[in-house]
DNA sequence: ACATTGACTAATT
DNA sequence: TAATTAGCCAATG
C-alpha cells in the first residue's frame, strides 16, 4: 500500500477518535466537580486542552449538550455563574439542594465562590 | 468548500 | 445591572 501519501490523513497515533477521547476527557472531568462546586464552560476547555489540546468554551458546551446526560452537567455553568440555558430551572434545584453558593435571585451561581479547579 | 449555528467570553454601551 | 457587539472555534448542513 503505497498509495496513501496524497491523502493529509490524521496525524500519526490517532485512528480518527480524536472527537470521541475529547468528549471522554470532558465527560471524566465534569464527573469530578464535587458537589457544590462548578466549573466554567471556559475553564473545563482549558483544564481539558492541556491533556488533550483541542480547546475551546463552546466545543465544551457542544459537548455538554450532546454527551452530558450521564454526569452532574449542572454543575458547568457559564462564566458569569448563568445556568446552562434551557435547563435552568432543573440545574438551579440541583444545585440549591447541593447547597451551592448562589446569587441572592437564585438565577445564579457565584462563581466567585463556587468555582472549582482540579488539584490533582 | 462555503455559510450557518451554538449549553461561550470579554468588552462596550 | 442588564442588554448588545464582536471575537472565537469547531460541528453541521
Amino acid at each position: 500500500m503505497a498509495a496513501r501519501a496524497s491523502r493529509p490523513g490524521p496525524p500519526p497515533g490517532h485512528d480518527g477518535r480524536v472527537d470521541d477521547e475529547y468528549i471522554e476527557a470532558v465527560l471524566s472531568l465534569v464527573e469530578r466537580i464535587p458537589p457544590g462546586r462548578v466549573m466554567a464552560y471556559g475553564a473545563v476547555a482549558e483544564v481539558v486542552g492541556e491533556t488533550v489540546g483541542r480547546g475551546g468554551p463552546r466545543l465544551v458546551g457542544a459537548v455538554m449538550s450532546s454527551y452530558g446526560g450521564a454526569v452532574p452537567w449542572w454543575r458547568v455553568v457559564t462564566a458569569s455563574g448563568r445556568l446552562p440555558p434551557g435547563s435552568e430551572v432543573r440545574a438551579r434545584r440541583e444545585l440549591a439542594a447541593e447547597g451551592c453558593p448562589m446569587n441572592a435571585d437564585g438565577t445564579r451561581v457565584d462563581i466567585r465562590r463556587a468555582a472549582w479547579r482540579p488539584d490533582n
